[in-house]
DNA sequence: CCCTGATTCGC
DNA sequence: GCGAATCAGG
């Protein structure tokens, strides 16, 4: 009776198709998220056994075979998403401060060089637009700056792109970085 | 290189 | 039935 126990307690482990994942699965999937997506929002299940069990399904795949979907994988997110303010191109036209005399001091034309940069950004970088993703769905390459409140239901991550061996996009990674003169004159 | 879905095939 | 490995493509 006893002999070989499966032991199927493995509790949470045991990640098998149920009614309810293969519904979201279907749901998810006629929403236009890529395989993916879905596989990070059912969570331990690879995009692979995802689009494996799409097809065992037989659910409509994708109109272009074996095509990239990105376009046609971001169906809405209209509704509430952050729209970036576009005021972004407008020219700073800083007179740079030549004094003339040899007293410039070579510290004073670093920092208003410094400064001068920090114009430029603080006139053309406006607050990105974030990707809104999961935790499960963040990757080595993109942004894992937190928005909202984690114990709230729509806390996420930026989810930008982000340069490689950092853990920010490059907005984000400014205001966690802050470095030098930035600081500085921030105060 | 990043991503996508499609297919194969051992389990 | 399942899904990793592989294939094929943008």
């Amino acid at each position: 009776m006893d002999s070989a126990i499966p032991t199927p307690r493995t509790g949470i482990a045991e990640m098998n198709w149920t009614d309810e994942r293969v519904e979201k699965l279907k749901k998810l999937w006629s929403e236009g998220l890529s395989a993916s997506q879905i596989a990070a929002q059912l969570g331990g299940v690879s995009r692979n056994a995802v689009i494996g069990k799409v097809h065992r399904l037989s659910l409509p795949g994708r109109a272009k075979a074996g095509g990239n979907t990105t376009a046609a994988a971001r169906p809405k997110r209209a509704a509430s998403a952050p729209r970036a303010p576009n005021y972004a191109a407008r020219s700073v036209t800083r007179t740079v401060t030549r004094t003339a005399g040899a007293t410039a001091l070579k510290e004073d034309v670093a920092l208003d060089f410094a400064v001068d940069q920090e114009i430029v950004r603080d006139t053309n970088v406006v607050v990105p637009m974030s990707r809104r993703l999961e935790l499960t769905e963040l990757t080595e390459r993109t942004c894992k700056w937190p928005i909202g409140d984690p114990l709230k239901d729509e806390f996420h991550f930026c989810g930008n792109e982000s340069p490689e061996a950092s853990p920010y996009c490059t907005y984000h990674a400014r205001l966690a970085y802050q470095p030098s003169a930035e600081r500085r004159r921030m105060r």
